[in-house]
DNA sequence: CCGACACTCTACAACGTTGTAGGCCGCGAC
DNA sequence: GTCGCGGCCTACAACGTTGTAGAGTGTCGG
């Protein structure tokens, strides 16, 4: 641990940077040449001093990555994904939590902690469009989410306002009408909540479903506690629906487990559709009907986006936006009109 | 962020040491040296290279998380809480997912990324009793998790014998007698499973109930499904028995799912128990009965120790093992005895 | 009035690596 | 025989920072 490349060159009865020539596969070098220093490294046991090296070449070998809070499933699946997809590349991650909070993004965005890594990976939460500005830095940077469009950055995403229509669409081919949501953010039009509810607004309209305000149902964060209070909340106003849409999983969960307790059958009564397709959607009961956003597609996407970012000597190349692919996911709490006719 | 100290000595006029003084609060510079200065820092925007920084202090600032897999909640849970406790002490965290391999968590202690860090929280799953000689490196390293014990590092950890038997206690002491187990690993002595599993015999003998495998379930990995699995394995076998305990919260609700899809109440049939403490296992119907085996403090601990390795100097002190405080988290799954009587 | 000492600052080296320039050798071509 | 050239290797500088040694002031006590 303690070796260095004049410990070895000592040992092979080299120089230095013949050493370093042996490491770097540089072509010119005799055979005995290279055994020697091979042996030689492989005796005490050398490996490069990847600071030395880092601060050598400018780069690091490692990303950051910041989102608002692991704990979260969704953000532990990201960040699951983009760790993989990072080692697929020889990369190293750095991950940040945020909490969601507007102040402790852009602290991060300025932190000089970023130097220790080539290049960010973003999950901004808690800034807004009009923060847009504070992305343009001279540091290779990939944003996730949907707080912020037009930034002069690259940005990976996915397609909320039609993955939330499918959803309203596929819940409205199955019968039902009147569809509350659960987790709107008050007069919020750009963010996950606004879109999704935007995509939930152009379904009905399509089909000419009046939108009814009093089944929707407002949190702030999307805890799971958040859906279940979202869920008791409608209950309270004693308003009537025949499916909920969670805005996504977590809500849609808390939500169900409301209905149950309150003797709503799942789906017989009330259908519900979640979105995100986490893992544990799956398992529960009754399994979680919900909408795959392409997050796998996302994570791998915003790596080798950002390692192009890194790669690229001039800073030129017009900001891309890239959209995943989703579909939606039938399960059991919001059967399909298909498997309802069987 | 392109600027040096060379630049900004340049600026102020002063030597490049002058103002690497006003950075590191050298006692004695005059005022006007440093208003000089520390006009030309903010001039210029600079901020100091950390990756020279590092070179030259032998510190990086950063420590690494080693997991099996951060999509798995338990993992996710503790890499959020041990990112924030970094956080707090200054340091921010590489996370690497070893996927519980064996071979890629050797690789990982011999690889040379570490050399970014300046430690390692590792927890270890695929590795057993007989690889604890690998964890001996001249690098600040603090063990997670139950794989391996007696090796020569600092061991934080919870105390599974002890929080098994007081779940299966519980479970005796609410009138139940037939407890099957979901989870277990086939001849395991050391590891969660092996532990638990223990505890729960241990449990069993202290209250003259007999042991009996047959109601004892065998899985690999604790994904969900596994769970699942595991308890329809234990209906097909057509065996009896009023109690469930899942060796994790995971396990617990894929078992719960299954018992409920064929017709079995939980708990009115049978009563459920879980291991972990998740967020999740909080809203499931019904809610879970489960351990918090201390995770919080577990993270906590893990880097205030590493802490303490990384500035110790001398490598002396003898390795510690230090074990969480657990408690019953009682919910609907099982209710306790009193919860019944009333 | 001089030496001691505290204060303020500078020059240099070093952390371990890699890029650049160049030196030496042997071989083939003129 | 010498020139040129490719193959192999070395010396040196540089990345940006901080520790060490020490130089130059000024002040204070004897």
């Amino acid at each position: 641990m303690a070796s260095t490349l004049h410990d070895v060159a000592r040992l092979a009865g080299v120089s230095i940077k013949t050493v370093s020539n042996v490491i770097n596969d540089y072509p010119h070098i005799r055979p005995a040449t290279k055994a020697k220093v091979e042996q030689a490294i492989a005796d005490l046991g050398y490996t490069p001093n990847l600071t030395a090296r880092s601060l050598r070449s400018g780069r690091t070998g490692a990303i950051a990555l910041a989102v608002p809070e692991l704990a979260l499933s969704y953000f532990a699946e990201l960040a699951a994904a983009v760790i993989e997809a990072a080692e697929e590349a020889g990369l190293v991650v750095l991950v940040e939590q945020t909490g969601g909070d507007r102040d402790r993004e852009l602290e991060l965005l300025r932190s000089p902690r970023l130097q220790m890594t080539d290049g960010l990976i973003f999950s901004a939460l808690g800034m807004g469009q009009d923060d847009a500005a504070h992305l343009e830095r001279p540091y290779p940077l990939v944003l996730l989410g949907e707080r912020i469009f037009d930034a002069p950055v690259d940005h990976v995403t996915m397609r909320n306002v039609e993955a939330a229509r499918a959803a309203t669409e596929y819940l409205l081919a199955s019968g039902r009408r009147r569809i509350a949501v659960v987790g709107a953010h008050p007069g919020e039009v750009i963010g996950s909540a606004g879109l999704r509810l935007r995509g939930y607004r152009e379904a009905l309209e399509s089909a000419g479903v009046p939108y009814d305000d009093s089944i929707i149902s407002e949190t702030t964060t999307w805890h799971r506690a958040n859906g279940a209070r979202g869920m008791r909340d409608l209950l309270d106003r004693g308003v009537t629906f025949d499916a909920v849409f969670g805005l996504n999983d977590t809500l849609a969960l808390g939500a169900m487990r409301v209905l149950q307790e309150a003797g709503i059958r799942v789906p017989a009564d009330v259908a519900v559709m979640g979105f995100d397709g986490l893992d544990e959607a799956e398992y529960s009961i009754p399994s979680l009907t919900t909408i795959d956003p392409g997050q796998r597609w996302i994570a791998r996407t915003a790596v080798t986006t950002l390692l192009e970012r890194i790669q690229r000597t001039d800073a030129a190349g017009e900001p891309r936006l890239l959209l995943a692919d989703f579909h939606v996911v039938e399960r059991e709490s919001a059967p399909s009109k298909a498997m309802i006719d069987a």
